[in-house]
DNA sequence: TTTGTAGAAAATATCGATTTTTTGCCGTTG
DNA sequence: CAACGGCAAAAAATCGATATTTTCTACAAA
């Protein structure tokens, strides 16, 4: 009899995991060193496996690696922001199209369902940052493109979305005020169960350009400055 | 007085590179175990930088980590190529695109240039893989696109290059019989040259259906089976 | 024959220490 | 005063050894 079969991880992966999700949610300042010896201690793990973790996150792009001088946070820029915002605009409506295409019910169903999850979920004033409603909204996100037929498709679209998300969490803890949240998604599921392709692609733009407008003032207004 | 300034890397980013050569030229067997004490010694490297660069490699989805089992080589698979060939097609016909739109004198010139280069070299016939040629080749399509105005979509494009390439000289290496090409190039830098993006994007579509559907055929008929 | 299990062997993952390179500082020089 | 070295401190990168986990094999039991 097999066990559960838990994914087994090794340290280096799980301290990939800890600092992917401090600087995608901003804990860790864009441009800041990752001083090995300093970082090491804090996340309870040895140099070795530390670079490993680092090494991996190079790869993807979110720390940059420079000869024999360490390893930085991922910069921001306001051309950066709107690389990523064009990108994902071009690439996610594409997704969405190609998914009303193929969808099958299941996929209807998870639209449904991960929607209801966002819609009832009240937002914590608390915090500037809601964790879980952060987790809401990007399940919501891509279940909207899950049945594109593509899985590079997805996982560009998957990474835009994170990096999208990056941006206005900085833009958020940097003005320490709430965003303005544009509640349109409704709408775009209305028009992506029905099928309606045009209908449902425009949404989703106009849902993309509008968040990604507000983002853009955020950002402009003040530049970032983290923990 | 500043020195040339030599770009300084790091042994871990050197192994790096090669190995990704490896993988991408076909010469590491995809699936392969990468076993730290064998591989180690020879790229004449310990085991610290070596799961670093591995670490990096999976990062960029060259590589794959299970758990506590160590390394393997990427795998390839009918539905993957595919899945590259449709997402090459909708992303360098839309990079293309955007470089006839914005594209000045010197993304003309450097098409120029590179179809030149390319156009006089004569392929060797000893080997398999011309590597000179493929350099060449890479140089020239993403010249094409080199204008694009987006760093993102650049990169996206360039790494679904790299992999096409890769499982181009696969079938090549499997099969031991040169790829049938298709010199239709120069259409399409006379229509993006003349500006004329509809028919750029045309000769595009077809070039990379073409190349696609051969190394289509050439996977299908015989399973990779490479050193 | 299949199943299960214990132990040995192999391979992976991690730690601690060493080596190499960069960085910051300070006095010197043109 | 700016530019140039050279020293010392700090940081990065690497090595070698150890600890941990997986894999393999043999053997016993159902």
């Amino acid at each position: 009899m097999k066990l559960p079969d838990i994914e087994i991880r090794t340290g280096a992966q799980d301290v990939q995991r800890k600092l992917a999700a401090d600087i995608l949610f901003g804990r860790l300042r864009p441009g800041a060193k990752l001083k090995l010896a300093e970082i090491g201690p804090l996340y309870a793990i040895g140099m070795s496996p530390l670079r490993e973790a680092l090494a991996g996150l190079a790869g993807q792009g979110l720390v940059m690696q420079e000869g024999q001088r360490g390893f930085r946070v991922a910069d921001v820029s306001l051309a950066d922001l709107m690389d990523v915002i064009a990108m994902r605009t071009r690439l996610e409506v594409m997704a969405l199209e190609a998914s009303i295409d193929c969808g099958d019910v299941e996929w209807e169903a998870r639209i449904i369902a991960s929607f209801h999850k966002l819609s009832r979920h009240k937002r914590t004033q608390e915090h500037l940052i809601d964790e879980t409603w952060e987790d809401l909204h990007r399940s919501f996100h891509l279940s909207l493109i899950g049945a594109c037929g593509s899985p590079r498709l997805f996982t560009y679209c998957a990474g835009l979305l994170s990096q999208f998300d990056r941006y206005r969490r900085i833009a958020v803890l940097a003005r320490a005020q709430h965003a303005i949240l544009t509640p349109m998604d409704g709408k775009i599921v209305d028009a992506a169960l029905e099928r309606d392709k045009v209908t449902a692609a425009l949404r989703l733009r106009d849902h993309i350009a509008e968040s990604g407008q507000g983002v853009v003032e955020m950002f402009g207004e003040r530049m970032p400055r983290c923990a």
